[in-house]
DNA sequence: CTCCCAATAATGTCTATACATAATCGGAAG
DNA sequence: CTTCCGATTATGTATAGACATTATTGGGAG
């Protein structure tokens, strides 16, 4: 025998996705499935709740809750580390840091991230190979301010976004993705054509309104896609991941 | 005064991101928090609960809470709805059907939908232009045996997508994020240039295990791009969305 | 010393109740 | 007829207590 908040919620729930309560259908009151159930106001009000916070209904006071719309279509992306990845997959994982210097950010970069121009940031180039070929380009900016125990880091054991991650947690992210064209010397550090189709994923971080990191990584559209999975509940579906 | 709840857990949500309760740290057992708030038990439990479908504590009978590893990071892609996206920026969107056939799927969509091969399905490219420039190519399949009304349908008033969101929720949806290169007809019809770097977001949809459709829309990559946010705790900044 | 079982400690679920808050409805006063 | 105010209704938050479930701990029997 299942529980009772999971049974009230999965039947609720099915009503919804199988559209037989469309969206505006109204959802019956707290006190009605309290006798539907014969149980507690507290169990159904977690139920729906719940529902509200993951917003297949809305709830107004005095006026009950309500089939939400569909909202607008979100994919839920998962990010890959690559150590992680080829330990998975038994691949061998190696990365070369191609440059480290400290510069001032220029205007670009101080728009993107929010600080003062002229800033001093650590710039790091590395490039992300797995059994030879190589897989991926990333350049990033660490912000001293932020986490200034990098200024002595040489990454030799892990790449920058690994040692980082470990050390620096935060709350904040922001992805875009693009797709560019190669140019040549993309195409040659890469090992793919001039002109070829990449994807570039720019990540930038901040913890507690704090910039702390900004990566753009480069990955050769033949070699490389991004697979996400989405159910509206979170109901375990929400997992995905960028796959080689 | 803020409600106790919230305080409780804004405290909590805290300590983990700020750093000062690093991964592995346990969390304050819930008779601890209520000595510490004066408080009931089913109002800590409710917060460490929550924090622990949100994935920042790891909750063990016995054992008790502890705080949860930094997952993989992941981002919450918003995929735009062109037409909605029209309304928002003042721009005239129009769409044209450039063919609509019946067919048999081939092994590889057979593959792909998990359908057995030869399967007939409504198939509908649609060309999206704003202000006259074509923004996207959409190539489409429908699955008749869950959507038989689609057969009669000839998409006048809206483009296939927003037809199908209106008429069939969706349980279940996958994606996947590519970069191409235009080829000679790609690049005719999206006005760029043979050779020019696309996105392609393909979207294959699921209602509780049957297939409903798959849509592949190619975006020309100088003309967009993908953005999305997250924080941890997905207290707001969940939203992302798709930008011209 | 090892194995097993009972005590214990923590979380998981549920109840019955209480008061607060917001929105709506209906009627009374103007 | 309109405006305003109280009554009503549904949700929001919180409490104290109960029993269930699970994992660990520690002690006793072999």
């Amino acid at each position: 025998m299942k529980h009772l908040y999971q049974r009230i919620r999965d039947d609720i729930e099915a009503k919804i996705m199988s559209g037989e309560w469309p969206p505006g259908h109204r959802v019956p009151f707290e006190h009605e499935l309290m006798a539907k159930y014969g149980c507690s106001r507290m169990t159904v009000n977690k139920v729906l709740s719940t529902l509200a916070v993951n917003g297949l209904i809305t709830r107004r006071r005095r006026a009950g809750s309500v089939v939400a719309e569909p909202s607008t279509r979100q994919a839920v992306l998962e990010i890959q580390d690559f150590a992680r990845e080829a330990a998975r997959t038994g691949t061998v994982y190696r990365f070369r840091i191609l440059s480290r210097s400290i510069e001032p950010i220029d205007a670009a970069a101080a728009q993107r991230t929010g600080l003062p121009p002229g800033t001093e940031m650590l710039c790091v180039s590395t490039l992300h190979i797995m059994d030879d070929v190589p897989q991926a380009f990333e350049q990033r900016l660490i912000n001293l301010a932020t986490v200034p125990e990098a200024d002595k880091e040489a990454f030799r054991d892990d790449p920058p976004g690994t040692w980082l991650l470990r050390r620096v947690p935060w709350t904040d992210a922001e992805h875009i993705v693009r797709a560019v064209n190669a140019d040549a010397s993309m195409a040659k550090r890469l090992q793919t054509q001039t002109g070829a189709a990449c994807l570039v994923l720019e990540r930038r971080t901040w913890q507690a309104g704090a910039f702390v990191t900004e990566a753009r990584i480069t990955y050769p559209g033949e070699r490389h896609h991004l697979v996400g999975h989405f159910s509206p509940s979170f109901k375990g579906g929400t997992v995905g991941q960028a796959v080689p």
